[in-house]
DNA sequence: TCATATAACTTGTACACACATATTTACAAG
DNA sequence: CTTGTAAATATGTGTGTACAAGTTATATGA
């Protein structure tokens, strides 16, 4: 790296005093530091190795010693280097992660809602036994808090991190994050969804897909045939639920309307599937049967029902997704696909230790969970 | 502070070679340093303040302004200033503990169960928006686990700790470890209940003898004579609610009846309450209502009762403690105390910052909260 | 051969200068 | 009263030099 070129920009600068020129961060100290960084990071100096002298440096780059000294300076800070007065300098112990804080950072979107309380309860109780103590994080499903959330553990001490994407349907605008963690060799495992730009990327994950392929099927079993749908739009599952949801249609022969589904967003979550299943109960007959994204919608889409004088089951038949037990429900319990939850997480953790123990090898396996029916008495046979 | 002193010993010594003088650092760029850092902890400057400019300094100390640099510099990477470019140099905000890893941990019983995900939400809300991350511990409700918990904690960077005591009926045996806790000026607060030996320490929770005595009263309200109780024997809220139990009793007139009492222990509360109340209820009329420690117990009693053939509420009520909503009651709501369960986690975040701030102030003080009567359908006049 | 001086390195301190770039202020034009 | 401009002043970057002081290998002398 010979700054010719930049001399001369330098001083072309000065006689026309440009004003864009440098925002690059091409100042020659930060250039050097950078260099320097690289070379010991991939390895080519190594710990205990002896830098160039600052004579040599500044002989090699081209620059004088005082900014060579500020590069230095600047590694010696950060503690990549040390100098030795007389000797010269050197690359540090590099502290590859060698002191093991036997910290986990779990991020998950909600906290005590739903299935998280047990999907962080199997997490624990796997980790805490290996003597792990577990940092939690929440994200409300916002990409901007996932984004401040992963800034925030990098300034911190942790081993690992266990992570259920938000909004994992939408592209990952910031993966320079994901880079930063892998950089810092900090191991990860994605949870309940997956960036599809990372689908590589260990994870512990349903078969959403043939989950909802395999209640929808049911449904058609039971004879109905005007089978609505509820799904998440922002999130991998809501993709893949709806998938199977189409695949079980087709297969039956039953034609695929989209005006039978409804679309919804996590800001929606609370009002838009009611309102719309409530204007679509409007129109007598229209479906006989709806299928929900998971047991809260489920909830939302009975009680729009129930507003408008149907009954579960005997007028229209309802399924949820994930086997949480909601309560309210007077008597009704939802057929639905079960969520391994505290399962989900031991796994979760299981992967984890593995990949802080054995690095991304071969040995660490994401996992893809088959789903199961669970029959409850929200359904009947018409 | 001129600098001529310092000249003159400076050439003095490049005449005669001298060794030892220059050991007391009297570098003129660690002086300027060391002076500037006086002035800032003494407070001459304070946070905010602009110090001279660079060319000021140099002129004050009559030395270049690139020493000057150097003495800033170092301040700057200490966090004493900051620079802006084009302004000046300012004091920065003083931060009194230096390590602020703005980590605070949780401890609980349990984590998935019951109550506690919204009081882990509510607690995370608070800090979330303040910026820390909360350590999760959980310990099974075990005075060992409790122990190694909080070894575990002293070993880590928090600043603060949220505690829900482990069996806080029984005497604490690992004082010496809150000592510790003390010593290191960790701040922590009690919450759901206390040991009786640290009652003065900071803690939030629920007027437990109040509620248990609110419940019994409406129960006798309501015309009931024989009103059973299932307690738990190990924690200090079992031990309020019976307080509060019999206080409405004898209020009442109604002689206070130890074998109509049930008491057990952590490690019972799933088979003793159901096996007692079921060996009770085979003695019909021998009581027409239960008062229970929560409503997990309830549940457990629920249970008991209809599988020896009785109704509830027709032939006996039964209360709970805590409204957590449980799920499986088949379209019973339990008549019980209100639980604040966010709110609390939030009280308690917030005390948590108030002491972390302010310290043991007469300002951060204990919570006690009102309990609320929610009646459901699981009580009935007789 | 062995101790020692010294030359030839190294990093550390200090200064002087030039220019880049951001901010504030004062003043003039509209 | 607002806007634009220039001057003054602030920190930031980069270079040059000189000397201080620690370390090491080499040459020197008894």
């Amino acid at each position: 790296m010979i700054w010719k070129r930049w001399s001369l920009l330098h001083f072309a600068r000065k006689g026309k005093g440009m004003k864009e020129q440098n925002n690059g961060k091409q100042l020659k100290y930060f250039q050097i530091m950078e260099d320097l960084k690289e070379q010991i990071i991939s390895g080519k100096i190594q710990a205990g190795d002896k830098l160039p002298s600052e004579n040599e440096l500044s002989q090699q780059y081209q620059i004088s010693r005082q900014t060579v000294r500020k590069a230095l300076a600047m590694l010696q800070n950060a503690g990549y280097i040390y100098a030795e007065h007389g000797r010269g300098t050197f690359c540090s112990e590099l502290v590859r992660h060698t002191r093991t804080s036997k910290n986990i950072a779990v991020v998950t979107t909600y906290l005590s809602d739903y299935i998280f309380p047990r999907v962080i309860q199997g997490i624990d109780s796997v980790l805490t036994a290996e003597g792990y103590s577990i940092m939690l994080k929440n994200t409300r499903n916002s990409r901007g808090r996932e984004a401040k959330c992963l800034e925030e553990l990098l300034q911190k001490d942790i081993d690992g991190i266990i992570i259920e994407p938000s909004k994992s349907q939408i592209y990952c605008k910031h993966m320079n994050l994901y880079d930063k963690l892998d950089e810092y060799q900090i191991p990860y495992v994605f949870i309940q969804g997956c960036f599809s730009q990372m689908k590589d990327k260990p994870h512990v994950l349903m078969d959403d897909c043939k989950g909802g392929y395999m209640i929808t099927k049911y449904l058609i079993s039971l004879g109905h045939k005007k089978i609505a749908g509820v799904f998440k739009a922002d999130d991998m599952q809501g993709q893949n639920r709806h998938k199977g949801y189409v695949m079980a249609l087709q297969e039956a022969g039953i034609l695929y309307d989209p005006e039978m589904v409804v679309w919804y967003h996590t800001e929606d979550r609370k009002i838009h599937p009611y309102q719309c299943i409530r204007d679509m109960a409007e129109t007598p007959g229209i479906m006989d049967a709806v299928v929900c994204y998971n047991d809260q919608t489920a909830f939302e889409v009975i009680r729009a029902l129930r507003e408008v004088g149907l009954r579960i089951p005997e007028d229209i038949s309802v399924t949820g997704y994930d086997n949480s037990r909601m309560p309210n429900l007077e008597g009704l319990h939802l057929t639905t696909i079960a969520h391994p939850q505290e399962k989900l997480g031991e796994m979760a953790a299981e992967l984890l230790l593995d990949l802080m123990r054995n690095g991304e090898t071969e040995s660490a396996k994401s996992v893809l969970i088959e789903p199961e029916l669970v029959i409850g008495n929200s359904c009947i046979q018409r």
